[in-house]
DNA sequence: CTGAAAGCGCTTACAG
DNA sequence: CTGAAAGCGCTTACAG
């Protein structure tokens, strides 16, 4: 490949001034001048190569991402909607999928810090990951999830405690009386909240509730699996709150193997918002969490000059559709 | 941060020898001079610069993946695995996420070679992707679909063309004499396939079979859409043969929402083989494209010392789930 | 406005 | 077995 020399050999000119054309800066050029340069580059296909840039600039002017599985639509959609907001501020997004493997998740840092990120948003899968190798490199990083407090990772997350309730809520006001609650498997400290939210809602209401807690991997499988055998119980709970809209596809799968019906034998809440989740049968209530919006801020946050961390809490919706009861209010 | 320099001072050495002792050679060293090596390292917690590293040596140990949509389950799945056989060979896998827009697709071709990445692998939005800044690059470069002859690009896909004509002939022994096929958007090599195997299929029944060609985006809400508008028509196709899992999922949606019965009023086939085909309602029969295998191999030619390009055919599955009729064999 | 040169942090022949 | 030094391809003070 072609390197500045070469097109400054062309040019008859040197590479501080094909540096110069190529970042606009930081000195100026003159335009005859630029033009022959501008001309030598593409007649060679010159293509600056980034690493060596990197090398000496001192930023990649890039951000990397650790999700704990891509194929999971809510991290798409998140991985989407950062990448977005990245380039819009001329950063690659690097993505690194745990595949719900730890030591993978470690593999990950350790890339991204050898690969000198500027930053990084991770989603772990665990609740206390091992953050040194970024805080030890300088790099900043945020979090898209509660977290424990003296955590040194920024965050930004809706109120899970608040969402939770607000789902719970729903369920209890649309009449239903035997309430499982569907969790991930770790105890995170949004695992927590989804508990705490998710009573609080039972207490608030002063009603004698049954409720069951149960917990699940992140997968329609495992969630389908677990809700088969509850399900087949006699006293089998009325209504599912699942903490991600992943689990409440399982669930609703599993209903309709059993030949149960949504929402007249079983109701379901999802959480996240997927896009997904307005095309199940029934469309899901869930709560939405605002995904483009998380990525925008973040980004800006951890490439602009802000002072980090900060703790950030952003607004969740609950969008009501059809896994409830009928559509709109409480009537049962 | 630390540098090899550092290390070498505090060790008492040079970096030529810090180099050796990270890289396991080319140059053998002391048993006890690697024994202090290692232990400055670790004092001074250094991390070698990856950049620098590619740099000299030449090489960056990286793939790209270029992907439409990183949010769509089968490209997460497809992310999934050619991440985990990337990794197995020491290389980090960059993900490009064209998010459905050409100009961006665009913009991470140049990226990824700004990066020098070693190679990459490519699902474009368009037939004809201009892949030049590559081939020029001499970065090899490989297709997971059906390709145009005289494509510069390796590739590795099913036969398009067989999988559709299975799975068209499914419907058509099932007893279905009225068969929409809903293809992609663009007028690809992969879409063709779609519509001669399906055609195919027809022709070689030699029975009276309506059909209806319909053309979506591939995603639920457009095939969505242009289902729910096809199926309120009084002359509604009885099946329908989807060119992705993802369109099926709109199908099946549409048909829910219109009071439809699956299979009975309409039957569905998909085209992918995601995990979550098997958990839609009914669950869905579709052609499941070997991801692992292809990703696996695909990786293995790519980081390999094989003569590219070469083009080779992945054996399909046609799965039998339930949204054809019942389970097993064809029936009325 | 422009060029020669140092420096970013590695790797790897080249000597010894 | 080990060190001094050149080189990878850029950027950016420093001079002019």
């Amino acid at each position: 490949m072609a390197t500045a020399k070469d097109v400054a050999d062309r040019a008859g000119t040197s590479t501080a001034v094909v540096s110069y054309v190529f970042n606009n800066g930081p000195r100026g050029v003159a335009p005859s001048t630029r033009e022959k340069v501008l001309l030598a580059a593409t007649e060679l296909n010159y293509r600056p190569n980034a690493l060596a840039r990197a090398l000496s600039f001192g930023k990649t002017l890039s951000v990397g991402l650790i999700v704990p599985d891509i194929a999971n639509r809510f991290f798409g959609e998140l991985a989407r909607a950062l990448e977005e907001a990245a380039a819009a501020r001329g950063n690659l997004l690097l993505i690194g999928d745990s595949g719900l493997n730890v030591e993978r998740e470690r593999s990950h840092v350790a890339a991204f810090v050898e690969r000198r990120v500027d930053s990084v948003v991770m989603v772990s899968l665990s609740d206390t990951p091992d953050l040194r190798p970024f805080t030890d490199a300088g790099i900043p990083i945020a979090v898209l999830h509660p977290v424990d407090p003296g955590q040194q990772a920024s965050s930004i997350s809706i109120d899970y405690r608040a969402a939770a309730q607000a789902a719970t809520a729903h369920l209890i006001e649309h009449g239903y009386r035997s309430i499982a609650l569907l969790n991930g498997p770790d105890d995170s400290a949004g695992s927590r909240q989804h508990r705490e939210g998710f009573f609080r809602a039972i207490q608030a209401h002063d009603l004698q509730i049954d409720t069951v807690e149960l917990q699940t991997e992140i997968s329609r499988a495992h969630a389908a699996q677990v809700a088969l055998d509850v399900l087949a119980r006699p006293s089998r709970p009325r209504a599912f709150y699942c903490s991600t809209d992943e689990q409440a596809h399982g669930v609703m799968f599993a209903c309709h193997r059993l030949g149960l019906t949504i929402p007249d034998d079983v109701a379901v809440t999802g959480f996240d918002g997927t896009e997904h989740s307005a095309y199940t049968y029934p469309p899901l209530t869930t709560v939405r969490q605002p995904v483009m919006e998380m990525a925008e801020r973040v980004i800006s946050l951890l490439t602009g000059h802000v002072e980090l961390p900060v703790h950030e809490i952003a607004p969740f919706e609950l969008v009501l559709r059809e896994s409830c009861g009928p559509h709109g209010g409480p009537d049962r």
